[in-house]
DNA sequence: TTTATATATTTATATTTTTAGATATGTAAA
DNA sequence: TTTACATATCTAAAAATATAAATATATAAA
């Protein structure tokens, strides 16, 4: 985990968006229908009507930040559901207030 | 002040240097010859030494982290000092904390 | 075992960032 | 009032990023 790459991540409106929502999905999406929970995160369709870019965009996106372990993909089927990775983004906090 | 607009500025390892260093001039740097203190912080062309980069990519760089308020210049004579600007960076830490 | 759907990957273009050389500007000293 | 020096700005080329269309792949349903 290093603050540059994580940084770069960050450094997106859209990237950054992403990752706020997935805090909150109950309220910021609405509910999966293939499952009745949000305990694995959220697809990528969700995602990609939310943010309003293609789909290929925000497929890339997610990789990039899973690149950065910011979130963990779990497969169910057709979908791939994408929640936060809370503990590196802890660490990533961390390492900010006592690097930077 | 922005989150994204600092995470473009931390998206770079050599700023991201700067920053760190200018934590603890003392340490990361020779004295200055015009004046004996770092209370306006490090001369520009201690930094481009310690940085390796060239004069204009340095001043280019501080140029930026100055647009997001990251630093502050001080003029003293033919050189211009930067120090880090607390505030800013503690708010941009609580900022990601609370909204990330 | 086709077909439909969700997501990933490839390809391509436009934009942004990185970086440095050249030049300009501001300031102090000669 | 030139000159020297520190820093800023301009210009330009290379690299990286943003973004989407097209295509591929994985999976479930028919």
């Amino acid at each position: 985990m290093s603050i540059v790459e994580i940084s770069k991540v960050l450094a997106n409106q859209t990237r950054v968006n992403i990752l706020k929502w997935l805090k909150d999905p109950e309220a910021n999406f609405p509910p999966h229908q293939e499952i009745d929970h949000f305990d694995d995160g959220v697809c990528v369709g969700f995602i990609q009507d939310k943010a309003g870019l293609s789909q290929s965009t925000i497929s890339t996106y997610l990789n990039s930040m899973q690149n950065a372990n910011l979130v963990i993909p779990t497969r169910h089927g057709k979908w791939t559901y994408y929640r936060r990775n809370e503990e590196v983004i802890q660490a990533y906090l961390e390492a900010l207030k006592s690097d930077l």
